[in-house]
DNA sequence: CCGCCAATTTACTTGGCAGTATATTGCTTT
DNA sequence: AAAGCAATATACTGCCAAGTAAATTGGCGG
């Protein structure tokens, strides 16, 4: 670890544009956190502000307004789906392979707080726009998830289907825990992520060992 | 078919009971849309009230507030599916049979208009009271769920697992199309549902056969 | 040292909607 | 016919929360 230069209280532009992210940041994992719990509409900014121990003005100087707040947060998860499906692009193997990778990332990610807030907003919270936005955003990540399963299918790891009816079925399936994943529950996401992820693999028929 | 009496302008008692019970069903039916439509929040019962050609206290009187309106719609969401697991449940058959019936016809409810308000509809839109109603609902359709799922595992139709996960992962896959599904799409709620069940039977590896 | 911009506050405006008070009409029961 | 109840309307109250205006402070560039 570098040591830590003797503190100087003049900062430079780069420590405040870092500054002034890391307060964003802030205001937007406060609105995750309370998004979730209590649901966008029973959200107020005040509330928001409040537990950061600042006042709602502060939240508008740098979010504009309350559904720059929310796309906000989802954009953060879906950056970070967006990572998990490049990443699992890496792994070189069969496309069940990759699509494994890629489905057990995915539903860590909507069991944390910014995957949470991408799950659990309908669309009807969103302005047009706002939809138009977020629709750009999550079109790549089914794309990647479709593209997994159909090169699995045509090398063979995967059992030939219809490409998008398993996308859904997937996709449900590994949504879903953002409704009910609690931090206080007794398994971690990993292990939920990968149990889920190995009972859509196998099915609920029994194999022939 | 019994041909109808000259019609009466009077109106026997059971009869005005039944009038009252098809205005009550006419608002959740309009309300349940809209809710799915447009939120729970965005809908204002001035809007639902207006759909039908009448005015707020009309709700009200027949209502009472909106969270019952909301609860209404979600009991009757909930009575189909306890339905459905009463009828899978006189299936004779194995475990998996029974499942596969519940399965198909849990998806095929969570499409209509009462099923999807209990899907869409979170926890955190709803009163502590209301959240208890509507648990004493949802714990039996869980129950039957895992109960069906044992039963295959007991008799060697489901493959061994954990009873637990695999429902959370039958449900939310289940539950999915609550949120995507449109009626003016090509496929009919019965067939996603027979296409999902299967490829959650099956899983996405590929079988020996 | 002066004026500007960033950050933040207090205090206000505004609109929407849940819920209610009260009136009206007409059928039903005594 | 009188009293009562069901069904519905109009018109109101009250609250909550989004968004805004204006003031304040302090660092920073010229």
């Amino acid at each position: 670890m570098t040591r830590p230069l003797p503190a100087s209280p003049f900062r430079t532009a780069e420590q405040k544009q870092t500054d002034r992210a890391a307060k964003r940041d802030a205001l937007l994992l406060a609105a995750a956190r309370m998004f979730n719990e209590r649901g966008f509409h029973a959200t107020s900014l005040d509330d928001v502000a409040a537990s950061l121990g600042v006042t709602k003005p502060t939240i508008y100087h740098y979010l504009g307004n309350k559904e720059r707040v929310l796309i906000e947060c989802m954009r953060i998860g879906l950056v970070r789906l967006q990572e998990a499906a490049s990443a699992a692009n890496l792994t070189q193997g069969t496309g069940v392979e990759k699509l494994r990778a890629f489905l057990v990332r995915y539903a860590q990610v909507n069991m944390s707080e910014f995957g949470q807030c991408v799950i659990r907003t309908g669309d009807e919270l969103l302005s047009a726009q706002g939809l138009d936005e977020l629709r750009s955003l999550k079109r790549p990540i089914d794309r990647a998830m479709r593209a997994f399963i159909a090169e699995g299918m045509a090398d063979g790891s995967i059992a030939a289907g219809d490409v998008k009816m398993l996308a859904f079925t997937l996709a449900g399936a590994l949504n879903w825990p953002a409704r009910w994943y609690k931090a206080s529950g007794a398994l971690s996401p990993e292990a939920i992520a990968e149990q889920l992820t190995d009972i859509l693999a196998r099915g609920f028929l029994p194999r022939p060992s």
